[in-house]
Order: C-alpha cells, then structure tokens, then sequence
DNA sequence: CGAATGACCTGTGAGC
DNA sequence: TGCTCACAGGTCATTC
C-alpha cells in the first residue's frame, strides 16, 4: 500500500497510543519478513518505552528509552491496527486519526506489540515485503538503508535547485527518476503519475532535460517541484489512498484515491478535459498512467 | 557510475 | 466452478 502520505497517516495513527507507551510484552508470530526480525527481538523491546515515532521517506521510526530505534517498513502489503485501546470517557477520538487496515486473514498478523495499559499493535503484512530492524541511534543515519535517501519532499529541503543536482544529466526518463528514492524519498508507483500529471509532464521526458547545461532548473522542474509538494500535502491531508483491502476506521481517512486525476484511470478522459485519454504504459516494469495530450 | 531486469511473496480479479 | 495469467502501493541484488 504505502507511499508518504500512507506512512505519515499511519504514523499519525500510531502516534497518540504509541509515543509514551511501554511495551510490555511482544509476540512474533512471523519472523520471515523481507529480512529476519533482529536476533533477540523480542528481548530488545520488552519493557522499554517508545519516545518518540516519526518517518523519514516510506520508514517508520520508533525511538526506544534505550538509545535504539526501531526501524520499520510496510513493504507492498503491510498494516497496523490498533486494538484493545481504551477510549477515556467521553473524550473525543481526536481527529480520528487511527488508520486501520481490516486484514481478511489474521495468519498475516507477523508481530504484536503488547502496551503496557492493554492496547495492542498490530503489524499485518500479507506478502512480507515489510520488514522491522533494530538500530542503534547513533547510527541512524549512516545506516545503509537511510544514508543514501534523497530528499524529503514535505520539507524545506526540497526545491527546484536541489532537485536540479539530482536529475542533471540523467537519461532516465521522469517517472524512473521520481520513483528513485536516492533522488526524491517518499514517492512511489501512484504519487509519480498524480505529480507529473500535475505539472504537466510527460513520464518518458528524461529527467536530465528538466536542468540546464549550467545546472540551472528550468521552468518545468520549478513546475514538477510545487506538484510534488502539493500533492503530497493534498494526500496526507485526505489521509493517504486506500486501496483494495485497506479501508478507514471512521470515514475521514484514506481519501484520496478518489482524487485521482490518472492513476488506474486508462482510458478515462484527462481532467483536465482537453480531448486526452489517459494512456497506461509499462516502464521499469511498473504501470504509468497520464495524458498524452497535455504532458509533454 | 547509471540504467534495466529479475527476485522476493501472497492475494485478487479477469478471462477462458 | 475452477484454472491460469497478469497484476498489485516497494526495493534490493545482479547484470550490462
């Protein structure tokens, strides 16, 4: 499921029950994700506290009181709910902002986490492309898997210069570029095709024609940087795509599939209604949707 | 180095 | 109904 906008949906999710909680006991049903859980997992976390839970790109990282974080990837397929979690009173589930998968099939519940009070997480990954990694804090950030992440597109460090570094000289073409997570980090196979849509781009146009010779940004890439932005800030404010299995616990969230303006629309007319039909190609093997009338 | 491909897994829907 | 195939929101390792 999980580009950005679905992580910090679900890390905003997760936040209110998990940042401050004590794991009291965990339970590891499958320990054959993507990589082996850690050795002595389960001894690493029993009894520690979770500080803190941001993203960085498509991972989720829980702080632990001891110095380590917990690294986590939802892969293609993976999911937490919450269950078990009292509701204090009257107060209101403020913003609702629990993202819940409805898994059809608990034999894909991997790993739980058992908070002290009651509540429990859930970690549910049908196709075990996700993966959870222990890793001391000091070395977050030389840790292969975040060293080489380029830049975050929901903060300051992303701008039409910088990206310009990125993309000058590349053959690629747009939507291999944007899906590299060395060059942008968070997006992924629907946010490409909404963005370039957005600045009216072509997905074949190659990265490198968007930069000058002298490393300059070109008016089309100041135009890919504010559709990249805004369509991220426009999905994690719908709270993400819910797709296929994936539904929202209160009616607010995971909204945004409906907002689409091409992904998994072939042969739908453009929005933008200039007489284009939206095109399904294949590139890097992944689908690309957009319309050869106004993306050039 | 950059670019393209296969591999990892399971589930689902389309078409026969 | 049951089978086969294509495809699914990611990314790592391998190859050219």
């Amino acid at each position: 499921m999980p580009e950005l906008p679905e992580v910090e949906t679900v890390r905003r999710g997760l936040a209110p029950v998990l940042e401050g909680a004590t794991i009291a006991r965990v339970e590891k049903r499958r320990p054959d994700l993507r990589f082996p859980l850690p050795k002595r997992f389960v001894a690493r976390l029993q009894g520690h506290k979770v500080t803190a839970l941001r993203r960085r790109a498509k991972y989720l990282l829980a702080e632990l009181d001891d110095a380590t974080v917990l690294l986590m990837h939802l892969g293609m397929s993976g999911s937490f709910r919450i269950e078990g979690e009292k509701k204090a009173g009257s107060r209101k589930m403020d913003g609702g902002t629990v993202y819940f998968a409805q898994p059809k099939n608990e034999a894909h519940d991997h790993v739980v986490f058992h908070l002290k009070g009651g509540a429990r997480i859930v970690y549910n990954d049908p196709r075990r492309f996700g993966f959870m990694l222990l890793v001391p804090s000091r070395d977050l950030e030389t840790h292969p898997l975040l060293r080489d992440l380029g830049l975050e597109p929901t903060g300051n460090e992303l701008s039409a210069e910088a990206l310009a570094q990125k993309l000058a000289g590349r053959a690629a073409p747009l939507k291999a570029a944007l899906s590299d997570q060395k060059l942008i980090a968070g997006l992924g196979n629907i946010y490409v095709s909404e963005a370039l849509w957005r600045a009216k781009l072509s997905p074949r146009r190659a990265a490198g024609s968007l930069v000058r010779a002298a490393g300059e940004p070109t008016e089309r890439l100041r135009r890919l940087v504010e559709a990249v932005r805004a369509v991220i800030a426009d999905a994690v404010e719908a709270g993400g795509s819910s797709l296929r299995d994936y539904v929202q616990a209160n009616g607010e969230l995971g909204l945004f599939q409906h907002r689409f303006a091409v992904y998994d629309r072939e042969g739908e007319p453009c929005p933008r209604n200039d007489g284009g039909k939206i095109r399904r190609i294949v590139q890097s093997g992944r689908s690309t949707f957009y319309c050869p009338l106004c993306q050039r």
